[in-house]
DNA sequence: TACCTTAGCGAGAATGGTTATCGCTAACGA
DNA sequence: TCGTTAGCGATAACCATTCTCGCTAAGGTA
């Protein structure tokens, strides 16, 4: 996992981007929030608020629960990060993308838990059409797909420690 | 919200097939999940766990949670029943559909809470094919869309008493 | 730079959906 | 009809998330 102090430049926008959104919104930056911000952007798999919590504890060993979900909200409602909740059989808790908040496929890997960005395709866009035809005003969409990444399909037939039979 | 004594042809052919699917696996079929089964299909709204417990309640007052998730539970694990959890904003709780336990792409309006089936248009199987050009096998997917149906968008800009502002 | 206002913080309790535990009961095969 | 055992009701436990409260410090202002 990476952090702060080695981030990328590509990385270290995306935290400025971030910043700058928190502060037109109105909102403080002080050094709670960079270090949830820094621990979700360092981090390219779809972090977790424990995983972000235990990450930025590192560079602010006092930091609270409560702050890393204050912070993740604010972040979100300023879209600095977009908030995957995964709660129907793979997962069990809310996943965070700091890198690209905005709406994309995932796929999730029901053998390792892992999970992965896919090409959209513009698939989601036509079955938004569709229900617009329909009547429905549709602001966003969600798309996931489950089954198995690349590293667990050794054999072909065989399965692995999965999480959900 | 239509009950157990008027059911629908369709809706009783529905229920002889979930209760099939569990003897087939070897499940148990008593009063109690029968109860929690016609309240299941029962309802067109995509119910939650506790509005399927009150619902059953009325048929069968001893009725306990645990019993409620138990038995969907089983109904999920045998095809009987579809589980949705809507953990991204809109709604906090697992919706479930008895009546097509397929996954199928879904609408969540952001004003009232409603849930829409939504025709599918082959989309996700698309988006699917895309992904396993990746090396991804996929087993399932999940597709929601979010805003606001029919009902509730009554001029054009003024917004509804929303859940998630 | 010092001061002020108040958003945000840490700590910990509370919440709420869901799951686990346990002794008892009844579904269903023999 | 009987025996096995899956399923039941009741309740405690679980766990991610939210709330509360008094304190702190971010960032605007003088």
């Amino acid at each position: 996992m990476v952090i702060a102090n080695d981030i990328t430049d590509e990385r270290s926008a995306r935290v400025g981007e971030a910043t700058a959104r928190l502060r037109a919104a109105g909102r403080r930056v002080g050094p709670t929030r960079m270090a949830v911000l820094q621990a979700l952007i360092g981090s390219d798999a779809h972090p977790g608020a424990e995983e972000i919590f235990a990450e930025a504890r590192k560079a602010r060993p006092s930091l609270s629960r409560g702050a890393v979900y204050r912070a993740l909200d604010a972040l979100r409602e300023t879209g600095g990060a977009l908030e995957l909740g995964f709660h129907d059989g793979a997962l069990s808790a809310n996943r965070y993308d700091g890198l690209r908040p905005y709406p994309h496929p995932h796929f999730v890997c029901l053998a390792c838990g892992a999970i992965h960005d896919v090409a959209a395709g513009g698939a989601g866009e036509r079955i938004a059409e569709e229900a617009e035809r329909a009547g429905f005003r549709v602001e966003r969409y969600r798309m996931d797909l489950y089954g198995k990444c690349p590293a667990c399909q050794p054999g072909e037939t065989e399965p692995e420690r999965r999480r959900n039979p």
